[in-house]
DNA sequence: ATATACTGTGTATTTATTACACTAAGTAAT
DNA sequence: ATTACTTAGTGTAATAAATACACAGTATAT
């Protein structure tokens, strides 16, 4: 226990959503929780934000200990403070989303200790999740939704070089939808980021496709003005 | 003082950024605080989260002190976790908008005790805002902007009676640059939210212009959808 | 009667969006 | 070598939306 001002009675917390594209699937990051409440269940990754850090640096550190990447852009989309959504007391939660390139299954770090374990899962495979935590993994997709129309973000889920059919498949995981072939390469060619390479795709059965990396200062450029799908 | 897990270290607040149109000018309300910090200091409307409380209700109750006003669509746009933003401890705070009819200069109630006053201010003369308010309101009125060439959100700041060029003038004033009279009619009426009236504009030294209402029940159909101006 | 100040309207041009289907190229199996 | 299979890659016409641009009409004030 300890002696506080009687208004500093709550806590803040920060909540992940931080999707991946992998086997063609799309994918978040979930841990199974060792601590109570809700221990056992499936959870996003968050914690407490420290008497130290920002709400945004908070993120960063969440991101760094269960995956060891730094530098990552996350975006603030939400906070939920329903009286009751946590059991224990006052929490206040701040969620953030991230789009991750995921080199095959890496990128999963040893754990800190309120998870047994984290896992990559598929968006259309869920499991129940603790806390409020389907409302806001749905929030977060509502909120990436919406900006995947304006600005190609798409591109922060893939690998260095892509093909231009790995780019639709994830605005139609992404969106939910089929995008005609012909009129999606002729919109995301026009916004002039991407860079086509003299290489081919390896290791399938079938005609290799032409990779494609995208140009990070004209993509910077790109924020500010709005596109869309 | 009062004796708490130290994990219950923090308190969160809500700050409010309100929006109203008059005399021709974009408004928002600042009150001027009567305590510590910032004690005679011009900042946004704001206080701390009650324990009985979501967030939501207590950025509605805040503008009900100020305004009287209830039923108001509030929007929470950001949360500012910066360590030090608050001198007397860790206060995060919560970022609302809302978009008021003002009447007049109506719509101001008998204050609470930690401000003196609340006035109605144009945006384009904001005296200098204690904490990060001018940061806030910044964020703010970024957001309205993106937000009003999607949605017609306008329509909120007007009296229930307007003329298109009010309506012109409210899109300017918040993009900050002059729109085309034709064009914008054109759009804005393509929405088909808007009523012609069989009245005309009273009071003015030159012809007047005919009135419209807007489609309550057309318009909640176009959230969902995006437009754009 | 005249000056003033704002209202209200149309068209042509350019740009973006949508709908739509086949051939080309590489791989795998026989 | 032939064939079957699978995905890559491409163009055009039709429609809709965005932009650029200027003047006559009408109420008021003097």
């Amino acid at each position: 226990m300890k002696e506080v001002l009687p208004v500093f009675n709550s806590a803040v917390s920060i909540d992940c959503v931080l999707f991946g594209f992998d086997g063609g699937e799309l994918k978040i990051l979930l841990i199974e929780r060792n601590e109570e409440p809700f221990k056992d269940w499936w959870a996003l990754p968050g914690n407490l934000v420290g008497e130290n850090e920002s709400v945004d640096q908070s993120a960063s550190r969440i991101l760094h200990e269960l995956t060891g990447l730094s530098d990552i852009y996350m975006e603030q989309y939400y906070t939920f403070g329903e009286v009751d959504r946590h059991p224990q007391g006052r929490v206040i939660t701040v969620a953030y989303y991230a789009m991750l390139r995921l080199g095959g299954d890496k990128a999963l770090k040893p754990l800190t200790s309120y998870a047994k374990k984290a896992q990559w899962i598929n968006v259309k495979e869920l499991p129940k999740l603790g806390f409020d935590h389907q409302h806001i993994f749905d929030k977060g997709l509502e909120k990436i939704k919406r900006r995947i129309k304006h600005l190609p973000i798409a591109f922060e889920l893939l690998p260095e070089k892509f093909t231009l059919t790995q780019v639709q498949n994830v605005y139609e995981l992404i969106l939910g939808k089929k995008l005609d072939k012909r009129n999606f390469r002729k919109k995301i060619l026009s916004f002039k980021v991407l860079k086509e390479l003299d290489e081919k795709q390896k290791g399938v059965s079938f005609r290799a496709a032409t990779l494609y990396k995208f140009d990070k200062r004209k993509y910077a450029k790109l924020f500010g003005k709005e596109i869309s799908f």
